[in-house]
DNA sequence: GGCCCGCCTTGATATAGGTCAAACCCGGGG
DNA sequence: CCCCGGGTTTGACCTATATCAAGGCGGGCC
């Protein structure tokens, strides 16, 4: 934003970080928005963030000051218990938005932190709050996405309240599968971006279990395990694990 | 309430069911509007419909037309498997807003069913954004509410996810207890309004765990149970058990 | 008022998943 | 190139909770 010759360099340069030139915009907060309000949604998003891996986006008890969307990267949020167990609540992929559990109290309630190199776009609470005002359609869209995340929420309850391991697995991969999709990646090959221990807390599981039933999982033929790489060979088979008995 | 004269006990009858003489408005939708903006939220509320203990709310799948604000009475909201399998996702009572889950998609994803008589004010979704975009602070409590809802079930998350039985019950009684508090019963004695079956659901457990556990409970003096009347005798012990360990 | 039926309790036994332990493997740094 | 350490795998054993089974009891309905 700062070069002085070749005004269209300066121009692709902007292009790629504004909402409206951005792949996610359609999974990301200007979903439904036409051009001249995303532009506006364009001028809120006024800092952009990059985490190493390992850094903290924001840390439970700490002041809601914006929300999150994630442009490239990998993420996870957790909660916290008094005693120091931690349970991961959900991991995040480009195009998520994160903070909207702070929204009730102004205060964060769980931790959020980057599982590889990730950049976010930094949307200031208030803002949001006063442009949502005036443009009906983000204030819906706003909506949509807390209640999105509520949907998200009662089916991991589901997940945890009565799968077993082997399910759990299953819906967990063919979710990552279909997220990945969505956001224009291979639905059928990709990279796990957590340790078989994180898996294990979203899952309410050990690691020890992940690990044998993902071993479990590629002897039966269903997918295949190298690592954190993971290839499914036989999704349907995967989602009959989910759907029969 | 249903006297033919003394108009002054109509009068009394309207106000009773409006939102600003409500017990509940600071629980609920309304809570942070001044009198002039609960006027217009009153006018929203434009049919109270009355359940029979089993009849159901919504359905999941069925399209969203309202949102519904507990008037009396208790509910639960059940997550359905493919193969009939049923979790609940929540218990409600006076003063919960119902139907959030269905924002994002227009369809209901849950069923929500009385377990006692129950009233509900029935809130026609469309108006309701309608007049949030009129109305800034019903906008902003309306986002709340969905974040409430978004941290509350990252709450049970955690009991899902990293909790043994014992205190899975203990933060479920104590949780019970304060919301009870909240709405002026009383914290330390009431009656379960669900069987354990749906305590067990809830929870992650089976019923003869549920029976189980508290019975030792019972035991170890820290509640007193006759059926479906539960007494807190020892709070302190069982918010021990959340926290230490 | 009595009878049922649904709900609950309690016991005996089974099992999924947890715990503990050892060894492996890969990637990164020296 | 080797070494080191985090993450992972795998095995043996253990335990919390599920499952199966048998009564009991209380509230609602006839």
């Amino acid at each position: 934003m700062n070069r002085k010759s070749a005004p269209d360099l300066i121009n692709v340069n902007h292009l790629r970080v504004a909402c409206s030139s951005c792949s996610l915009r359609e999974l990301c907060l200007p979903a439904g928005l036409d051009l001249r309000e995303m532009e506006r949604v364009d001028r809120l998003v006024n800092r952009r963030r990059k985490l190493a891996h390992g850094e903290h986006l924001y840390r439970s008890g700490t002041p809601l000051a914006a929300l999150y969307a994630i442009r490239s990267g990998f993420m996870k949020s957790c909660v916290l218990h008094d005693d120091g167990r931690e349970q991961v609540a959900g991991f995040h992929m480009p195009g998520d938005l994160l903070g909207l559990d702070a929204i009730s109290t102004g205060r964060h309630i769980s931790d959020t932190v980057a599982l590889e190199d990730t950049e976010v776009c930094e949307i200031p609470f208030p803002h949001l709050e006063r442009l949502a005002r005036e443009l009906p359609s983000l204030h819906q869209q706003l909506n949509r996405v807390l209640s999105r995340e509520i949907a998200r929420d009662y089916g991991v309850m589901l997940l945890l309240g009565s799968m077993k391991a082997e399910e759990r697995l299953a819906a967990f991969l063919l979710n990552l599968s279909q997220r990945f999709a969505a956001r224009g990646y291979s639905a059928l090959e990709f990279r796990l971006r957590m340790t078989r221990e994180e898996i294990g807390s979203y899952l309410g599981l050990k690691l020890e279990t992940i690990s044998r039933v993902l071993s479990r999982l590629a002897q039966e033929g269903l997918i295949e395990v190298r690592h954190k790489n993971v290839k499914i060979l036989d999704a349907e088979a995967l989602r009959r694990m989910l759907s029969q008995r």
